[in-house]
RNA sequence: CGGGGCGUAGCGCAGCCUGGUUAGCGCGCCUGCUUCGGGAGCAGGAGGUCGGAGGUUCAAAUCCUCUCGCCCCGACCA
Protein backbone atom coordinates (compact mmCIF):
# COMPACT_ATOMS: atom_id res chain seq x y z
CA UNK A 1 0.00 0.00 0.00
CA UNK A 2 1.13 3.95 -0.39
CA UNK A 3 2.22 5.32 2.51
CA UNK A 4 2.11 8.96 0.86
CA UNK A 5 -1.63 8.84 -0.58
CA UNK A 6 -4.33 8.90 1.69
CA UNK A 7 -6.93 6.40 1.11
CA UNK A 8 -9.91 7.38 -0.84
CA UNK A 9 -12.53 6.13 1.61
CA UNK A 10 -10.50 8.29 4.41
CA UNK A 11 -10.81 11.30 2.72
CA UNK A 12 -11.55 11.40 -0.70
CA UNK A 13 -10.85 15.30 -1.73
CA UNK A 14 -7.34 14.22 0.17
CA UNK A 15 -6.78 10.95 -2.17
CA UNK A 16 -7.46 13.29 -4.91
CA UNK A 17 -4.44 15.72 -4.41
CA UNK A 18 -2.02 13.18 -3.01
CA UNK A 19 -2.72 11.24 -6.48
CA UNK A 20 -1.61 14.48 -8.34
CA UNK A 21 1.30 15.07 -6.15
CA UNK A 22 2.62 11.69 -6.04
CA UNK A 23 2.41 11.10 -10.38
CA UNK A 24 3.47 14.68 -10.54
CA UNK A 25 0.74 16.36 -12.56
CA UNK A 26 0.87 19.97 -10.49
CA UNK A 27 1.50 22.27 -7.72
CA UNK A 28 0.63 25.00 -6.45
CA UNK A 29 1.54 28.38 -7.91
CA UNK A 30 2.14 31.32 -5.63
CA UNK A 31 -0.59 33.46 -7.03
CA UNK A 32 -3.91 31.90 -5.26
CA UNK A 33 -5.90 29.52 -7.18
CA UNK A 34 -3.68 29.11 -9.38
CA UNK A 35 -0.93 25.91 -10.49
CA UNK A 36 1.58 25.01 -12.35
CA UNK A 37 0.88 22.16 -14.65
CA UNK A 38 4.10 19.54 -14.58
CA UNK A 39 5.77 17.86 -16.95
CA UNK A 40 3.65 14.98 -16.50
CA UNK A 41 0.48 16.64 -16.32
CA UNK A 42 1.48 18.15 -19.29
CA UNK A 43 2.03 15.59 -21.04
CA UNK A 44 -0.95 14.19 -20.30
CA UNK A 45 -2.68 17.66 -21.38
CA UNK A 46 -0.84 17.30 -25.05
CA UNK A 47 -2.22 14.12 -25.63
CA UNK A 48 -5.82 14.75 -24.87
CA UNK A 49 -5.07 17.99 -26.91
CA UNK A 50 -3.53 15.68 -29.82
CA UNK A 51 -6.92 13.81 -29.97
CA UNK A 52 -8.92 16.52 -29.49
CA UNK A 53 -7.29 18.54 -32.20
CA UNK A 54 -7.18 15.56 -34.95
CA UNK A 55 -11.15 15.35 -34.46
CA UNK A 56 -11.51 19.07 -34.82
CA UNK A 57 -9.73 18.93 -37.95
CA UNK A 58 -11.50 16.04 -39.27
CA UNK A 59 -14.93 17.53 -38.61
CA UNK A 60 -13.43 20.54 -40.79
CA UNK A 61 -12.55 23.16 -38.49
CA UNK A 62 -9.37 25.39 -38.14
CA UNK A 63 -7.31 27.15 -35.51
CA UNK A 64 -6.41 29.92 -34.79
CA UNK A 65 -5.75 32.42 -31.81
CA UNK A 66 -7.95 35.72 -30.14
CA UNK A 67 -6.49 38.22 -27.54
CA UNK A 68 -5.94 37.22 -23.86
CA UNK A 69 -7.47 40.71 -23.37
CA UNK A 70 -11.38 42.11 -23.80
CA UNK A 71 -12.77 45.40 -23.98
CA UNK A 72 -14.64 45.57 -21.24
CA UNK A 73 -17.74 47.31 -22.82
CA UNK A 74 -17.27 44.23 -25.23
CA UNK A 75 -18.80 42.00 -22.36
CA UNK A 76 -21.52 44.48 -21.38
CA UNK A 77 -23.39 43.98 -25.05
CA UNK A 78 -24.84 40.57 -24.54
CA UNK A 79 -26.72 41.31 -21.09
CA UNK A 80 -26.74 37.50 -20.22
CA UNK A 81 -23.32 37.10 -20.79
CA UNK A 82 -22.26 39.82 -18.44
CA UNK A 83 -24.50 38.95 -15.52
CA UNK A 84 -23.04 35.38 -15.58
CA UNK A 85 -19.14 36.30 -16.27
CA UNK A 86 -18.82 39.92 -14.69
CA UNK A 87 -18.13 38.29 -10.98
CA UNK A 88 -15.42 36.20 -11.69
CA UNK A 89 -13.47 38.51 -14.39
CA UNK A 90 -10.46 39.28 -13.32
CA UNK A 91 -9.68 43.31 -15.20
CA UNK A 92 -6.53 45.01 -15.92
CA UNK A 93 -6.60 49.04 -15.19
CA UNK A 94 -3.65 49.81 -15.66
CA UNK A 95 -0.79 49.39 -18.32
CA UNK A 96 2.74 51.49 -19.27
CA UNK A 97 2.23 53.02 -16.10
CA UNK A 98 -0.89 54.54 -16.69
CA UNK A 99 -4.69 53.98 -15.97
CA UNK A 100 -6.47 52.62 -19.37
CA UNK A 101 -8.72 54.98 -20.63
CA UNK A 102 -10.84 51.64 -20.77
CA UNK A 103 -10.24 48.55 -18.48
CA UNK A 104 -9.54 45.31 -20.35
CA UNK A 105 -10.80 42.28 -19.13
CA UNK A 106 -8.54 38.84 -18.95
CA UNK A 107 -10.74 36.69 -20.89
CA UNK A 108 -12.84 34.06 -19.26
CA UNK A 109 -14.28 32.98 -22.63
CA UNK A 110 -14.03 34.33 -26.12
CA UNK A 111 -17.71 35.04 -27.34
CA UNK A 112 -17.28 38.85 -27.80
CA UNK A 113 -13.88 39.08 -28.88
CA UNK A 114 -14.89 36.36 -31.49
CA UNK A 115 -18.03 37.74 -32.35
CA UNK A 116 -16.61 41.55 -33.21
CA UNK A 117 -14.44 39.73 -35.65
CA UNK A 118 -16.82 37.61 -37.21
CA UNK A 119 -18.88 40.87 -37.61
CA UNK A 120 -16.04 41.96 -39.70
CA UNK A 121 -15.50 38.65 -41.72
CA UNK A 122 -18.93 37.85 -42.70
CA UNK A 123 -20.99 39.74 -45.20
CA UNK A 124 -22.24 37.16 -47.75
CA UNK A 125 -23.87 33.68 -47.07
CA UNK A 126 -20.92 32.54 -48.93
CA UNK A 127 -18.25 33.36 -46.10
CA UNK A 128 -20.37 30.96 -43.93
CA UNK A 129 -20.35 28.61 -42.17
CA UNK A 130 -16.78 29.96 -40.37
CA UNK A 131 -15.34 26.92 -38.47
CA UNK A 132 -12.80 28.25 -35.87
CA UNK A 133 -11.12 26.56 -32.63
CA UNK A 134 -8.54 28.10 -30.18
CA UNK A 135 -6.75 26.85 -27.68
CA UNK A 136 -5.52 28.98 -25.46
CA UNK A 137 -5.70 30.14 -21.46
CA UNK A 138 -8.59 31.80 -19.82
CA UNK A 139 -9.17 32.94 -16.15
CA UNK A 140 -12.29 33.08 -13.86
CA UNK A 141 -11.40 34.11 -10.64
CA UNK A 142 -13.06 31.73 -8.65
CA UNK A 143 -13.83 31.83 -4.45
CA UNK A 144 -13.02 27.96 -4.15
CA UNK A 145 -10.41 26.44 -6.55
CA UNK A 146 -9.32 22.82 -6.72
CA UNK A 147 -5.93 21.59 -8.53
CA UNK A 148 -7.52 20.70 -12.27
CA UNK A 149 -10.91 20.82 -11.58
CA UNK A 150 -11.42 24.42 -11.15
CA UNK A 151 -8.36 27.21 -10.67
CA UNK A 152 -8.49 30.85 -11.49
CA UNK A 153 -6.44 30.58 -14.63
CA UNK A 154 -7.08 27.27 -16.62
CA UNK A 155 -6.00 25.76 -20.09
CA UNK A 156 -8.74 24.54 -22.68
CA UNK A 157 -10.32 24.85 -26.33
CA UNK A 158 -12.79 27.08 -27.04
CA UNK A 159 -14.63 26.63 -30.68
CA UNK A 160 -16.28 29.04 -32.47
CA UNK A 161 -18.38 28.75 -35.47
CA UNK A 162 -21.13 30.90 -37.23
CA UNK A 163 -23.88 29.74 -39.82
CA UNK A 164 -26.22 30.49 -42.11
CA UNK A 165 -29.29 28.74 -40.59
CA UNK A 166 -30.52 27.97 -37.35
CA UNK A 167 -30.46 23.88 -38.38
CA UNK A 168 -26.91 24.24 -39.51
CA UNK A 169 -25.90 25.68 -35.95
CA UNK A 170 -28.12 23.27 -34.24
CA UNK A 171 -26.32 20.44 -35.98
CA UNK A 172 -22.53 21.87 -35.36
CA UNK A 173 -23.62 21.84 -31.24
CA UNK A 174 -24.82 18.43 -31.43
CA UNK A 175 -21.83 17.14 -33.80
CA UNK A 176 -19.19 18.42 -31.65
CA UNK A 177 -21.08 17.09 -28.10
CA UNK A 178 -20.22 13.26 -30.08
CA UNK A 179 -17.18 14.40 -30.74
CA UNK A 180 -16.51 15.30 -27.38
CA UNK A 181 -18.33 12.33 -26.17
CA UNK A 182 -16.48 9.73 -28.21
CA UNK A 183 -13.23 10.84 -27.05
CA UNK A 184 -13.99 11.12 -23.92
CA UNK A 185 -15.02 7.88 -23.89
CA UNK A 186 -12.94 5.78 -26.08
CA UNK A 187 -9.62 7.46 -25.19
CA UNK A 188 -9.99 8.62 -21.83
CA UNK A 189 -12.08 5.90 -20.62
CA UNK A 190 -14.84 8.12 -19.39
CA UNK A 191 -18.68 7.20 -19.81
CA UNK A 192 -20.24 9.77 -20.53
CA UNK A 193 -24.14 11.00 -20.09
CA UNK A 194 -24.68 13.42 -23.02
CA UNK A 195 -27.40 15.72 -22.70
CA UNK A 196 -28.88 19.13 -22.56
CA UNK A 197 -28.71 21.02 -19.63
CA UNK A 198 -31.66 22.46 -17.55
CA UNK A 199 -32.59 26.26 -17.45
CA UNK A 200 -30.74 26.95 -14.69
CA UNK A 201 -27.04 25.50 -15.54
CA UNK A 202 -26.95 26.97 -19.27
CA UNK A 203 -24.26 29.08 -20.60
CA UNK A 204 -24.82 33.06 -20.05
CA UNK A 205 -26.32 34.10 -23.43
CA UNK A 206 -27.01 30.70 -25.01
CA UNK A 207 -30.15 29.52 -26.17
CA UNK A 208 -29.41 26.01 -25.20
CA UNK A 209 -26.22 24.37 -23.43
CA UNK A 210 -25.24 20.10 -23.82
CA UNK A 211 -22.73 18.93 -22.05
CA UNK A 212 -20.44 15.63 -21.41
CA UNK A 213 -21.05 14.27 -17.22
CA UNK A 214 -19.10 12.14 -16.30
CA UNK A 215 -19.18 10.38 -12.91
CA UNK A 216 -16.76 10.70 -10.17
CA UNK A 217 -15.43 7.21 -8.21
CA UNK A 218 -16.93 9.38 -5.10
CA UNK A 219 -20.40 9.44 -6.93
CA UNK A 220 -20.11 13.13 -7.98
CA UNK A 221 -20.56 14.19 -11.31
CA UNK A 222 -17.88 16.30 -13.39
CA UNK A 223 -19.00 18.31 -16.23
CA UNK A 224 -16.77 17.47 -19.07
CA UNK A 225 -17.11 19.28 -22.01
CA UNK A 226 -20.37 21.32 -22.83
CA UNK A 227 -21.24 22.64 -26.40
CA UNK A 228 -23.64 25.86 -27.21
CA UNK A 229 -25.97 26.52 -29.53
CA UNK A 230 -26.19 30.67 -29.19
CA UNK A 231 -28.84 31.14 -31.41
CA UNK A 232 -28.83 34.44 -32.76
CA UNK A 233 -27.35 36.73 -29.53
CA UNK A 234 -24.13 36.93 -30.32
CA UNK A 235 -25.18 37.63 -33.67
CA UNK A 236 -27.73 40.69 -32.81
CA UNK A 237 -24.71 41.70 -30.01
CA UNK A 238 -22.08 42.12 -32.55
CA UNK A 239 -23.95 42.18 -35.65
CA UNK A 240 -23.37 39.78 -37.27
CA UNK A 241 -25.03 39.77 -40.38
CA UNK A 242 -25.11 38.47 -43.82
CA UNK A 243 -26.93 38.10 -47.23
CA UNK A 244 -28.38 35.30 -47.48
CA UNK A 245 -29.22 33.87 -51.54
CA UNK A 246 -32.50 35.84 -51.10
CA UNK A 247 -30.72 38.99 -50.70
CA UNK A 248 -31.87 39.92 -47.50
CA UNK A 249 -29.71 40.99 -44.76
CA UNK A 250 -30.17 38.27 -41.67
CA UNK A 251 -28.19 37.78 -38.47
CA UNK A 252 -25.97 34.57 -38.14
CA UNK A 253 -25.91 31.83 -36.14
CA UNK A 254 -23.48 30.99 -33.78
CA UNK A 255 -22.33 28.18 -31.72
CA UNK A 256 -19.43 27.64 -28.60
CA UNK A 257 -17.89 24.66 -27.09
CA UNK A 258 -15.24 23.83 -25.10
CA UNK A 259 -13.41 21.05 -23.02
CA UNK A 260 -10.68 22.28 -20.52
CA UNK A 261 -7.71 20.76 -18.57
CA UNK A 262 -10.31 19.97 -15.99
CA UNK A 263 -10.72 16.37 -18.14
CA UNK A 264 -7.09 15.45 -16.41
CA UNK A 265 -9.20 16.17 -12.53
CA UNK A 266 -11.79 13.80 -14.39
CA UNK A 267 -9.19 10.86 -15.51
CA UNK A 268 -7.88 11.10 -12.02
CA UNK A 269 -11.12 10.85 -10.31
CA UNK A 270 -12.67 7.69 -12.61
CA UNK A 271 -9.88 5.26 -12.93
CA UNK A 272 -7.16 5.96 -10.07
CA UNK A 273 -6.87 3.97 -6.93
CA UNK A 274 -4.87 4.18 -3.53
CA UNK A 275 -1.52 3.47 -5.51
CA UNK A 276 -2.03 6.54 -6.97
CA UNK A 277 -3.00 7.74 -10.46
CA UNK A 278 -4.33 5.03 -13.15
CA UNK A 279 -4.16 6.06 -17.27
CA UNK A 280 -6.08 4.26 -20.01
CA UNK A 281 -3.32 3.92 -22.46
CA UNK A 282 -4.36 6.05 -24.98
CA UNK A 283 -4.28 8.63 -23.33
CA UNK A 284 -1.18 7.72 -21.59
CA UNK A 285 2.06 9.56 -22.53
CA UNK A 286 4.26 6.67 -21.63
CA UNK A 287 2.01 3.48 -22.23
CA UNK A 288 4.43 0.70 -21.32
CA UNK A 289 7.45 0.97 -18.95
CA UNK A 290 10.41 -1.31 -19.23
CA UNK A 291 12.29 -1.99 -15.81
CA UNK A 292 15.97 -3.65 -16.05
CA UNK A 293 16.57 -4.98 -12.73
CA UNK A 294 19.51 -6.98 -11.29
CA UNK A 295 22.17 -5.96 -8.18
CA UNK A 296 24.30 -6.83 -10.40
CA UNK A 297 25.29 -3.64 -12.63
CA UNK A 298 27.54 -5.02 -15.10
CA UNK A 299 24.72 -7.72 -15.97
CA UNK A 300 22.24 -4.55 -16.27
CA UNK A 301 24.63 -2.51 -18.98
CA UNK A 302 25.59 -5.77 -21.01
CA UNK A 303 22.39 -7.99 -21.02
CA UNK A 304 19.51 -6.85 -20.09
CA UNK A 305 19.41 -2.58 -20.79
CA UNK A 306 20.31 -3.55 -24.89
CA UNK A 307 17.65 -5.76 -24.35
CA UNK A 308 15.43 -3.44 -23.39
CA UNK A 309 16.19 -1.01 -25.79
CA UNK A 310 15.65 -3.28 -28.54
CA UNK A 311 12.37 -4.07 -27.26
CA UNK A 312 11.55 -0.60 -26.44
CA UNK A 313 12.36 0.91 -30.51
CA UNK A 314 10.05 -2.28 -31.44
CA UNK A 315 7.08 -1.33 -29.53
CA UNK A 316 7.21 2.57 -30.65
CA UNK A 317 7.20 1.99 -34.01
CA UNK A 318 4.40 -0.30 -33.19
CA UNK A 319 2.39 2.29 -30.54
CA UNK A 320 3.27 6.08 -30.99
CA UNK A 321 7.09 7.42 -30.63
CA UNK A 322 8.21 7.90 -26.98
CA UNK A 323 5.64 6.06 -25.37
CA UNK A 324 7.64 2.86 -24.21
CA UNK A 325 10.17 4.09 -21.81
CA UNK A 326 13.32 2.22 -20.26
CA UNK A 327 13.63 3.11 -16.65
CA UNK A 328 17.04 4.21 -15.79
CA UNK A 329 16.70 4.59 -12.18
CA UNK A 330 19.70 2.42 -10.87
CA UNK A 331 20.08 4.76 -8.23
CA UNK A 332 16.94 3.83 -6.66
CA UNK A 333 16.06 0.42 -4.93
CA UNK A 334 13.97 -2.33 -6.80
CA UNK A 335 11.21 -1.30 -4.44
CA UNK A 336 11.62 2.66 -5.23
CA UNK A 337 11.40 1.98 -8.82
CA UNK A 338 8.50 -0.02 -9.08
CA UNK A 339 6.31 2.43 -6.90
CA UNK A 340 7.38 5.41 -8.92
CA UNK A 341 6.05 3.91 -12.40
CA UNK A 342 3.12 2.59 -10.61
CA UNK A 343 2.59 5.83 -8.86
CA UNK A 344 2.72 7.55 -12.47
CA UNK A 345 -0.41 5.77 -13.91
CA UNK A 346 1.76 3.92 -16.06
CA UNK A 347 -0.90 1.03 -17.58
CA UNK A 348 1.76 -1.55 -18.15
CA UNK A 349 4.92 -2.28 -16.60
CA UNK A 350 7.44 -4.96 -18.35
CA UNK A 351 9.84 -5.98 -15.80
CA UNK A 352 13.41 -7.88 -16.91
CA UNK A 353 15.52 -9.21 -14.45
CA UNK A 354 17.73 -11.87 -13.87
CA UNK A 355 14.98 -14.71 -13.96
CA UNK A 356 13.05 -13.31 -17.32
CA UNK A 357 16.64 -13.16 -18.90
CA UNK A 358 17.16 -16.87 -18.28
CA UNK A 359 13.87 -17.55 -19.95
CA UNK A 360 13.77 -15.60 -22.71
CA UNK A 361 10.88 -13.00 -21.09
CA UNK A 362 8.95 -10.39 -19.62
CA UNK A 363 7.12 -10.42 -16.41
CA UNK A 364 4.39 -7.89 -17.60
CA UNK A 365 2.23 -6.42 -14.39
CA UNK A 366 -0.80 -4.21 -15.33
CA UNK A 367 -1.36 -0.97 -13.54
CA UNK A 368 -5.17 -1.33 -13.29
CA UNK A 369 -5.36 -5.04 -11.81
CA UNK A 370 -1.77 -5.75 -10.54
CA UNK A 371 -1.91 -9.00 -12.66
CA UNK A 372 1.06 -10.55 -13.66
CA UNK A 373 1.52 -12.68 -17.21
CA UNK A 374 4.47 -13.45 -18.53
CA UNK A 375 5.22 -12.44 -22.31
CA UNK A 376 8.09 -13.94 -24.40
CA UNK A 377 10.27 -11.36 -25.79
CA UNK A 378 9.13 -12.90 -29.39
CA UNK A 379 5.45 -12.52 -28.60
CA UNK A 380 6.18 -8.76 -27.55
CA UNK A 381 4.87 -6.90 -30.71
CA UNK A 382 2.02 -8.88 -30.68
CA UNK A 383 1.33 -9.19 -26.82
CA UNK A 384 1.90 -5.98 -25.86
CA UNK A 385 -0.84 -3.76 -27.50
CA UNK A 386 -3.38 -6.27 -27.83
CA UNK A 387 -2.82 -6.22 -23.63
CA UNK A 388 -2.67 -2.29 -23.46
CA UNK A 389 -6.04 -2.67 -25.62
CA UNK A 390 -7.58 -4.89 -22.64
CA UNK A 391 -6.62 -2.64 -20.16
CA UNK A 392 -8.49 0.42 -22.05
CA UNK A 393 -11.58 -1.45 -22.18
CA UNK A 394 -11.47 -2.92 -18.81
CA UNK A 395 -10.99 0.79 -17.51
CA UNK A 396 -14.10 1.76 -18.97
CA UNK A 397 -16.27 -1.30 -18.52
CA UNK A 398 -15.44 -0.67 -15.00
CA UNK A 399 -16.05 2.86 -15.00
CA UNK A 400 -19.04 2.53 -16.44
CA UNK A 401 -20.25 -0.45 -14.45
CA UNK A 402 -19.65 1.98 -11.60
CA UNK A 403 -21.80 4.21 -12.94
CA UNK A 404 -25.00 2.22 -13.14
CA UNK A 405 -24.44 0.66 -9.39
CA UNK A 406 -24.69 4.01 -8.71
CA UNK A 407 -27.67 5.12 -10.68
CA UNK A 408 -31.14 4.94 -9.52
CA UNK A 409 -34.78 6.40 -10.64
CA UNK A 410 -36.77 7.58 -8.29
CA UNK A 411 -40.53 9.00 -8.06
CA UNK A 412 -40.85 12.12 -5.67
CA UNK A 413 -38.96 14.02 -4.03
CA UNK A 414 -38.82 11.82 -0.76
CA UNK A 415 -36.99 9.57 -2.47
CA UNK A 416 -34.81 11.68 -4.14
CA UNK A 417 -33.79 13.36 -0.70
CA UNK A 418 -33.41 9.63 0.76
CA UNK A 419 -30.62 9.18 -1.92
CA UNK A 420 -28.47 12.21 -0.99
CA UNK A 421 -28.67 11.65 2.34
CA UNK A 422 -26.94 8.75 1.69
CA UNK A 423 -23.67 7.85 -0.69
CA UNK A 424 -25.35 9.85 -3.39
CA UNK A 425 -24.62 9.25 -7.22
CA UNK A 426 -26.73 9.69 -9.97
CA UNK A 427 -30.65 9.98 -9.67
CA UNK A 428 -32.96 9.98 -12.67
CA UNK A 429 -35.95 11.61 -12.43
CA UNK A 430 -38.73 13.24 -15.02
CA UNK A 431 -38.60 16.98 -13.99
CA UNK A 432 -40.30 19.82 -15.65
CA UNK A 433 -39.49 22.40 -13.05
CA UNK A 434 -37.28 25.44 -13.72
CA UNK A 435 -34.82 27.93 -12.60
CA UNK A 436 -37.17 28.57 -9.04
CA UNK A 437 -37.21 24.42 -8.99
CA UNK A 438 -33.93 23.58 -9.24
CA UNK A 439 -32.92 25.68 -6.65
CA UNK A 440 -35.09 24.85 -3.70
CA UNK A 441 -33.88 21.06 -5.19
CA UNK A 442 -30.38 21.98 -4.56
CA UNK A 443 -30.44 24.01 -1.46
CA UNK A 444 -32.66 20.95 0.23
CA UNK A 445 -30.29 18.39 -1.32
CA UNK A 446 -26.62 19.34 -2.49
CA UNK A 447 -27.41 17.99 -6.05
CA UNK A 448 -28.31 19.77 -9.14
CA UNK A 449 -29.73 18.69 -12.73
CA UNK A 450 -26.96 17.65 -14.48
CA UNK A 451 -28.44 16.80 -17.95
CA UNK A 452 -31.74 15.46 -19.56
CA UNK A 453 -29.73 12.61 -21.40
CA UNK A 454 -29.79 12.28 -25.07
CA UNK A 455 -30.48 8.26 -25.24
CA UNK A 456 -33.06 8.41 -22.91
CA UNK A 457 -36.01 10.52 -24.05
CA UNK A 458 -38.86 9.46 -22.07
CA UNK A 459 -41.48 11.35 -20.58
CA UNK A 460 -43.32 10.68 -17.25
CA UNK A 461 -44.69 12.80 -14.32
CA UNK A 462 -42.29 15.47 -12.74
CA UNK A 463 -41.37 13.84 -9.43
CA UNK A 464 -41.09 18.04 -7.93
CA UNK A 465 -43.99 19.55 -9.42
CA UNK A 466 -46.39 16.43 -10.67
CA UNK A 467 -46.97 17.78 -14.12
CA UNK A 468 -47.32 15.60 -16.68
CA UNK A 469 -44.97 15.03 -19.62
CA UNK A 470 -41.98 15.75 -17.81
CA UNK A 471 -38.33 15.02 -19.75
CA UNK A 472 -36.27 12.47 -18.00
CA UNK A 473 -33.40 14.45 -16.20
CA UNK A 474 -30.37 13.30 -14.29
CA UNK A 475 -29.39 15.01 -10.66
CA UNK A 476 -26.37 14.71 -8.85
CA UNK A 477 -24.06 16.45 -6.79
CA UNK A 478 -21.00 17.86 -8.92
CA UNK A 479 -17.71 19.23 -8.95
C1' C B 1 -18.13 37.47 1.02
C1' G B 2 -19.93 35.03 6.08
C1' G B 3 -18.36 30.90 9.98
C1' G B 4 -14.09 27.98 11.85
C1' G B 5 -8.83 26.70 11.91
C1' C B 6 -3.63 27.44 10.95
C1' G B 7 1.27 30.07 9.74
C1' U B 8 8.13 27.40 13.55
C1' A B 9 13.82 23.56 8.22
C1' G B 10 11.60 21.06 1.58
C1' C B 11 7.00 18.44 3.97
C1' G B 12 4.30 17.10 8.64
C1' C B 13 4.43 18.76 13.56
C1' A B 14 6.03 19.88 19.09
C1' G B 15 7.39 24.09 21.97
C1' C B 16 3.53 29.29 23.22
C1' C B 17 -0.98 28.78 28.21
C1' U B 18 3.14 29.98 32.84
C1' G B 19 8.67 34.97 28.40
C1' G B 20 14.90 33.10 30.31
C1' U B 21 21.04 28.33 27.69
C1' U B 22 22.93 27.04 21.29
C1' A B 23 14.52 26.47 19.07
C1' G B 24 13.42 20.52 18.99
C1' C B 25 11.17 15.79 16.67
C1' G B 26 9.59 12.62 12.37
C1' C B 27 9.88 12.21 7.10
C1' G B 28 12.72 13.96 3.12
C1' C B 29 17.75 15.75 1.52
C1' C B 30 23.55 15.17 1.39
C1' U B 31 28.10 11.81 2.45
C1' G B 32 30.01 6.91 3.54
C1' C B 33 29.56 1.67 4.32
C1' U B 34 26.36 -2.51 4.14
C1' U B 35 21.98 -3.77 1.38
C1' C B 36 19.15 -4.48 -3.28
C1' G B 37 12.74 -9.04 -7.21
C1' G B 38 8.77 -5.18 -4.07
C1' G B 39 8.76 2.02 -0.39
C1' A B 40 16.27 -0.78 3.53
C1' G B 41 19.88 -0.55 7.95
C1' C B 42 23.76 1.90 10.49
C1' A B 43 26.93 6.15 11.12
C1' G B 44 27.85 11.13 10.11
C1' G B 45 26.00 15.87 8.08
C1' A B 46 23.52 20.23 5.78
C1' G B 47 19.32 23.01 6.37
C1' G B 48 15.54 28.29 10.63
C1' U B 49 15.81 36.33 10.06
C1' C B 50 9.77 31.01 14.37
C1' G B 51 4.48 34.64 8.00
C1' G B 52 5.34 40.33 8.25
C1' A B 53 5.30 45.18 10.94
C1' G B 54 4.94 47.68 15.39
C1' G B 55 4.69 47.52 20.74
C1' U B 56 5.49 45.70 26.13
C1' U B 57 10.07 43.85 28.64
C1' C B 58 16.67 43.54 31.09
C1' A B 59 14.96 39.51 27.77
C1' A B 60 9.69 37.59 22.83
C1' A B 61 8.55 31.68 18.69
C1' U B 62 6.03 32.59 23.54
C1' C B 63 2.38 38.52 25.86
C1' C B 64 -0.44 42.88 23.14
C1' U B 65 -1.99 45.57 18.49
C1' C B 66 -2.19 45.72 13.41
C1' U B 67 -1.34 43.28 8.82
C1' C B 68 -0.53 39.48 5.02
C1' G B 69 -1.24 34.58 3.47
C1' C B 70 -3.13 29.60 3.44
C1' C B 71 -6.62 25.53 4.60
C1' C B 72 -11.63 23.63 5.87
C1' C B 73 -17.22 24.55 5.90
C1' G B 74 -21.14 27.55 3.39
C1' A B 75 -23.10 31.16 -0.97
C1' C B 76 -20.96 31.52 -6.73
C1' C B 77 -18.69 28.39 -10.79
C1' A B 78 -15.63 24.84 -16.88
Amino acid sequence: MARNIVPRKEDYSQWYLDVIKTAELADYAPVRGCMVIRPNGYALWESIQGHFDEAFKETGHVNAYFPLLIPQSFLEKEAEHVEGFAPECAVVTHAGGEELEEPLIIRPTSETVIGHMYSKWVQSWRDLPILINQWCNVMRWEKRSRLFLRTSEFLWQEGHTAHATSEEAMEETLKMLGVYRDIMENVLGLPILAGEKSEGERFPGADNTYSCEAMMSDGKALQAGTSHFLGQNFARAFDITFQNREGELDYAWTTSWGSSTRLIGAIVMTHSDDDGLVLPPRVAPVKAVIIPISPDQSFVDEKLLPRAREAAERLDTLLSKRSVRVDTDFHLRPGDRFFANLQKGIPLRLELGEKEFGKGLFQAVRRDTGERLDISWDQVEERVPALLEEIQQDLFAKALAFREKNTVRVGDFGEFKEVFRGRGGFVEAFFAGGREEEKTIKEETGATARCFPMDKEERGTCFFTGRPGARLAVFARAY
